[in-house]
DNA sequence: TTGTAGGCGTTATCAG
DNA sequence: CTGATAACGCCTACAA
């Protein structure tokens, strides 16, 4: 059918292993030989045949990429196109592939995973979106398996290779932006408690209210999906309240929309009447109306050093475990206004 | 190392043939040594090793997807998830994986492209994108290897399988809206002439033109980058114009958010004092200030269209070209307003 | 219905 | 520096 070494060996008068080594580039073969092997290989249009080559070496130079539930909202958020991203960049200067899976259901995805590992279909996983109790973790933990998370473990922090922004911090200090903006009365608005970016975002605003002396007030805290839908639920419960808040932090750029587009249909004005802090700062924070004020998380960074880290891993089992920490920064815009109680 | 099909053989007592021939489920094995195997795969935890699979029946249950420059534009444009998303859950349900190749130049696209055909990494490939003389598309129909690409070939149409809009007619009738709307004077705002997509809209966009008896005016056309970025430079060459336009046709939603922001610094009004009709509908045309009446083309649905023909195509060598055309239709929001000359 | 043996295209381990 | 030869784990005639 297509070429394979044993053309090339033949052509070139030499022996198949020795095909092989030059593929490798392997410094025990000379020059001479080597050059006339590549003439061969370049002769007949030789490619090494990648399934044969993982099968003799035990590796596929594969990296899996283990995705929210095709039905999943998440899907929708850019914050996914953006690591993708990252992750893309990184795996191929790597010369590594890329490959996702996916499944409706919890338990689907989990089989996925499952015969991706057992079936040595890749070398290592990246999991995306940490929860509470997350099954296909514990799996990979026990395998011990090569993989790293994007965002933060749950359980066995110091087991697990991981890729993260410091949420607490970068929460602290968004709220306490609003705070330095004269606002006292600040609600969170956030995505499943399930999933632990929220609880850091959650924790961080929780620390800032403390050291300025505000008690967290239960009201002003609420949940919901990381999608815009949610955000626009969330805002009119709020506005309900009888000591409805100055400022908002949202955790995610798409629910900050959401809020903004309910906002607006309440009459409320941004910033004048309420501040938005969001998180994210995905490329139409800029274009929204008002722009918004957003944390940037570097998503594409994350990504990035995921599939660095998981190639490191793979190619050296005896590296560390590792915590990587992104930086981020507050990114001003136009969705905060100093307040002013008269 | 881990389980294979020769330890599953010894427990049951069978030959390893038989047990391949289990997992096959061949009908010609008595039910009761398939009960016998699948105990011992059971017990034994066994997997199938693909890889191996792989290089045996020469198939890797694998589709590529041939992705855009990684540091392209195009991957922020929230029209990539959702494409993902129907192809992901395509192949997921045919038990296909996806893996997903990029570069940064054109040029290492296309290496990445010969590798996964020639290495025999992928059963198939999808292409996005589709743009004047690919020299991708030129290869993989030079070695008639399944494939199939989302959106318009250039050329050969009638040789490759491709799933798109029906563009043409999409903007043709997206003008008609406009000029229903008693508009005469209408600009179109469309990415590069490169891609195929932006021709075909430019093209119904003229022909609705033709049909109602305005001459195309040239100073109404205008080219940018699918991004929001490239909508907002275009406006401005616009407002210039002695006779500016009353209603714009965006080829895409990201420009068009790009547009507004730009329409907002001006002071100009949507819909007051402009309309605008944009193609896409993806998820935040609802959300912009005004909401954005876009030309829904069902994303999700092109992606899902093109991995489950691509399959077809790849499990039965004579499979029939096919064109499939995914329907269309306008999503009225706000952003458009009768014209009214006084 | 089941077993035997060879092959898929490489890599790896020995020799030499 | 290079050549045999045996894996890698599974599939598939062919034989029984």
């Amino acid at each position: 059918m297509s070429v394979t070494i044993k053309d090339v060996a033949k052509l070139a008068n030499v022996a198949p292993s020795t095909v092989s080594r030059v593929i490798a580039d392997s410094p025990r073969i000379s020059e001479q030989t080597k050059q006339k092997v590549r003439d061969a290989m370049e002769e007949l249009g030789y490619y090494p045949n990648f399934i044969a080559r993982s099968l003799a070496s035990r590796s596929t130079h594969v990296l899996g990429l283990v995705m929210p539930g095709s039905a999943d909202v998440v899907f929708q958020n850019p914050f996914f196109s953006n690591v993708l991203q990252g992750l893309s960049e990184s795996a191929h200067e790597k010369k590594y592939a890329l490959q996702m899976t996916t499944g409706k259901k919890e338990s689907e995805i989990y089989n996925s995973v499952v015969e991706m590992v057992q079936g040595r279909r890749v070398d290592g996983i990246i999991l995306l979106n940490s929860h509470i109790n997350d099954k296909i973790m514990k799996y990979l933990l026990s395998t011990d398996f090569p993989f790293v998370v994007i965002g933060k473990p749950y359980e066995n922090l110091d087991q697990i290779t991981h890729v993260d922004n410091d949420n607490i911090l970068a929460a602290r200090e968004a709220t306490e932006y609003l705070l330095t903006l004269n606002h006292k009365k600040i609600a969170f608005i956030g995505g499943s408690l399930n999933l632990v970016v929220t609880i850091d975002r959650l924790l961080g605003y929780d620390i800032a209210l403390r050291q300025a002396g505000i008690t967290l007030n239960s009201q002003y805290v609420i949940h919901e999906e990381f999608l815009q839908e949610g955000g626009r639920e969330a805002i009119s419960e709020l506005l309900k309240l009888s000591e409805p808040p100055t400022a908002l932090v949202v955790a995610d750029d798409l629910m900050a929309l959401g809020v903004l587009k309910k906002l607006d249909e309440y009459g409320v004005l941004v910033p004048k009447d309420l501040s938005i802090v969001s998180f994210n700062n995905v490329l139409f924070t800029e274009m929204s109306k008002p722009p918004l004020t957003s944390v940037d998380i570097n998503i594409f960074d994350l990504g990035y050093e995921a599939a660095k880290n998981l190639i490191r891993k793979i190619e050296n089992p005896d590296e560390p475990i590792r915590r990587i920490i992104i930086p981020h920064q507050i990114v001003e815009r136009s969705s905060c206004k100093e307040y002013r109680s008269n």
